[in-house]
DNA sequence: CTCCGGCATAAACATATGTGAGTGCGACTA
DNA sequence: TAGTCGCACTCACATATGTTTATGCCGGAG
């Protein structure tokens, strides 16, 4: 992998330069790149893992497990994403990841991202801010969990997936890849599969999106913003000093 | 404030040690400390905040509004949290912070922490940790409000800020002191004021908990916990090298 | 003291979303 | 080519939670 195809770096440097030293430092970071079919997972809950997966290439959803077999989807990932960058100094991990499509993962040893907090401030802050970017999402989908329609809240998912696969170049036009079930799409919004259905076929009625087998076309990118009350604030795509 | 008795200090203590150098440049990072009224906001939603707030005293949450002019609560937080570490690197704030009381809070400059990310990698990580335990925590609410009981959720916030408040002192055997209003929960929960008071009812009937005032003393800890599905896990509360 | 406002509580009713069961289609496999 | 499996999709029905409105209590303000 070159510099210039690595997705994390496309990531970072949309919201603040790297220098040659960082981004030399973020490839040799990478131990090695391993492939997770579809289904697995890739790190356990309960896990103490000693390195941090950055995802290459596919999707994956960190997921959580309850009492009665039900599932809950706390974060999706696209290339570009760390998996577990937070096990670096969480240590234990608290849920699953799962591999949605075959994934293509780079393995950065923890011992290799202590080195980076001592000799790379700024480094430092970007892999930190990354983490933080993660916990405004999560809070965005605790606000359009609780307070916004299983509409709205579908809505809102889908122009944040377009946006951040944008980001990492994944998108072609109005179009990406979602290669995801609407089981899946369910236990991420906490909906039922037949609600997801239901709410799907109304955005298509409104002519909002088409979404045959995994592609996924936005027709009405202002009406869609609308509806899922989508402002893109919390994804930090602003390039400045951090 | 003494070294003792700042609760940031007795969260992190909590996690890792802390050198003798690191707990001085926490407490030389405090440019100063005001008081902020119940129901005023502490930081604004669209704000670019140049410091961060540490609360030392009462209780706050981050929330954000949306169309209808419904709440919803992202985050509460108790003495020791800081309430917008993010905003460091974030820059921008995608919602905003409110005193549910009477909060007393220590200002602690960007400026400031950018020399402590330079000189101090492991106060960094530690602060990178609190981070990263806010995130944990929002992983865990959405999991409570996509896939528990209304019941089941409050039972599990309840179990969480027990904990919280116990590894700052601020429990009281098995009573904290919880001034928030029925209201405040259902923003939290993705409620209705009037559901709140049901499930509140039920977890009284059932001899969970007692709840007059601001006093909620917990009867029945382990039934607590299996109705909430709690586990502390994400919490981090084991003391370990970070 | 009395008034007022915020808050907890309650009951009746409305509805968004869940549940269970089933159909049909397309892709893989034997 | 037939069989099977996963998945999108549908319908009828069930229910958890929301909405509206009202009551009573307590504590602060005048």
């Amino acid at each position: 992998m070159t510099l210039m195809t690595n997705p994390l770096i496309l990531k970072l440097e949309r919201r603040d330069q790297l220098s040659d030293d960082e981004k030399r430092a973020l490839e040799n970071a990478i131990a090695r790149i391993r492939v997770v079919e579809a289904d697995e997972d890739i790190v356990r809950e309960g896990d103490r893992p000693a390195e941090s997966s950055l995802l290459l290439d596919g999707f994956a959803a960190r997921y959580k497990i309850v009492s009665n077999g039900r599932r809950q989807i706390s974060a999706l990932h696209v290339p570009g994403d760390f998996l577990d960058l937070h096990s670096f100094l969480l240590k234990t991990m608290d849920h699953g990841v799962l591999a949605l499509t075959t994934c293509r993962i780079a393995t950065v040893p923890h011992a290799t991202l202590e080195k980076i907090t001592d000799e790379f401030p700024h480094l430092t802050r970007m892999l930190w801010l990354n983490t933080l970017i993660d916990g405004a999402i999560h809070r965005e989908w605790l606000t359009a969990m609780g307070r916004l329609s299983a509409t709205a809240h579908m809505a809102h998912l889908i122009c944040e997936l377009y946006l951040r696969l944008k980001t990492v170049g994944r998108a072609e036009g109005d179009t990406i890849q979602l290669p995801i079930t609407q089981a899946e799409l369910g236990d991420t919004l906490g909906l039922s599969t037949v609600h997801v259905n239901r709410v799907l076929q109304e955005l298509r009625k409104e002519g909002l999106i088409r979404f045959q087998g995994d592609a996924l076309t936005i027709l009405d990118w202002e009406r869609l913003k609308k509806v899922g009350e989508f402002t893109s604030t919390y994804l930090s795509l602003q390039n400045e000093d951090r």
